[in-house]
DNA sequence: TAGATTGTTAATCGATTAACAATC
DNA sequence: TAGATTGTTAATCGATTAACAATC
């Protein structure tokens, strides 16, 4: 299949724009403009025309774009259609916290197990599945059709394990270490790195009160 | 101070580049040429030596940089030679997974607070720190000098906590909270929507799958 | 049909890369 | 001094915005 290519720019935008129209929908709104809803988001009409179309026309000239149909279309683009297998490595507070994270499985992704180093852990259930040992982390992978693994573990560990994950054929790695991985281009990666973006918001801070002479 | 307004492309920049480099000063490296980094970094030169220049000249030429010193220069423009005052607003999983990460403490963020609206958590201990009622947050803010918010909870109060925590003089908000804050341009903002970064993931998951007719 | 609004092309703006003179 | 590498200007590339013809 020969798609152009779609910019990181672009995909970046479209949970905003599901997340939007979920909340629409919810409302019982069934129509609306791309003007309507630059007012609502603050982006561009244009740019909101430009970023559907680059998926196909989605609209209706003289109407505009039916929210339930678009928001649907949305998530097929986004893969919410589909259902993810999803393994945690690393049963620290932040992998029990996104363990916990209901509304995950309520988009298609489904938590299959759990892993850590610290036999302290083992067998501890956390949201009724049990903390496995990492040794036995490859050879689950591969047994249970793990297309996702999020990555959290402290950042020694993070290359090694995303290279095993890789070795048995994972699709993708949700990253929480803070350490950039090398892996191929077969796997996808989306890295978190709460550090990075905590550094944002003090350089903003920063700067708004020295521009401001604070 | 009129300084020129750089683009938050290069911000986000920041702290890769702060990484990097001191990863390169723990493994006492004394300089670098923007050429090395870039095959470190996987950068271009020309994107390096634009970016440090945003802020003056960090570099000597026919030498290249000093690691300490552009590692020392980097921490002062993200705000890290700064102490801030911090709380978090929400002690579910995901607020005390970020209680615990020890590394804030290092780069002076100081974690002064906890509020949460379920009265079966006030008095819990987090990292030494009780978890307070709602209702205290607003006079502890101020009593407090706290400079920073974290939200860790769900959207449905988010706006309305925002809106308290702006009355109240905060400096910047860290929402993890699935809602778009609108707050005046005097508070800053950096949002972690966690759950838009998976569909990324799983965007590009689906995008590699398709182009490949897997 | 007339009015509205998309889809799409063209114009602008900004960010990245290339090139090279300045200078250590 | 010669060689290396920055700082910075110019060229290119890509993303955003504006404009408008197509069309519902």
């Amino acid at each position: 299949m020969e798609n152009k290519e779609i910019s990181q720019a672009v995909i970046s935008r479209l949970p905003r724009y599901f997340r939007y129209l979920g909340e629409l929908k919810d409302e019982g709104i069934e129509r609306i403009s791309s003007q309507e809803l630059s007012d609502i988001m603050k982006v561009t009409a244009s740019q909101i025309r430009q970023d559907f179309n680059n998926f196909g026309g989605f609209g209706q000239q003289g109407y505009g774009y039916k929210v339930e149909y678009l928001y649907e279309e949305i998530g097929k683009i986004l893969g919410l259609d589909k259902k993810h297998n999803l393994i945690i490595v690393g049963a620290g507070n932040l992998g029990q916290a996104l363990a916990n994270y209901v509304n995950f499985e309520r988009r298609g992704f489904l938590f299959k197990g759990m892993f850590d180093q610290n036999p302290a852990l083992h067998g501890m259930k956390i949201r009724n599945m049990e903390v496995r040992p990492m040794e036995e982390m490859a050879a689950f992978v591969k047994e249970n059709d793990i297309d996702i693994a999020v990555l959290t573990i402290p950042k020694t560990g993070a290359v090694g394990v995303a290279e095993q994950l890789v070795k048995e054929g994972i699709k993708g790695i949700w990253n929480f270490a803070h350490v950039d991985l090398n892996v191929p281009k077969t796997v996808q990666v989306e890295n978190v790195h709460l550090s990075d973006s905590l550094m944002k918001l003090t350089y903003n801070i920063n700067r708004y009160e020295s521009e401001n002479d604070i």
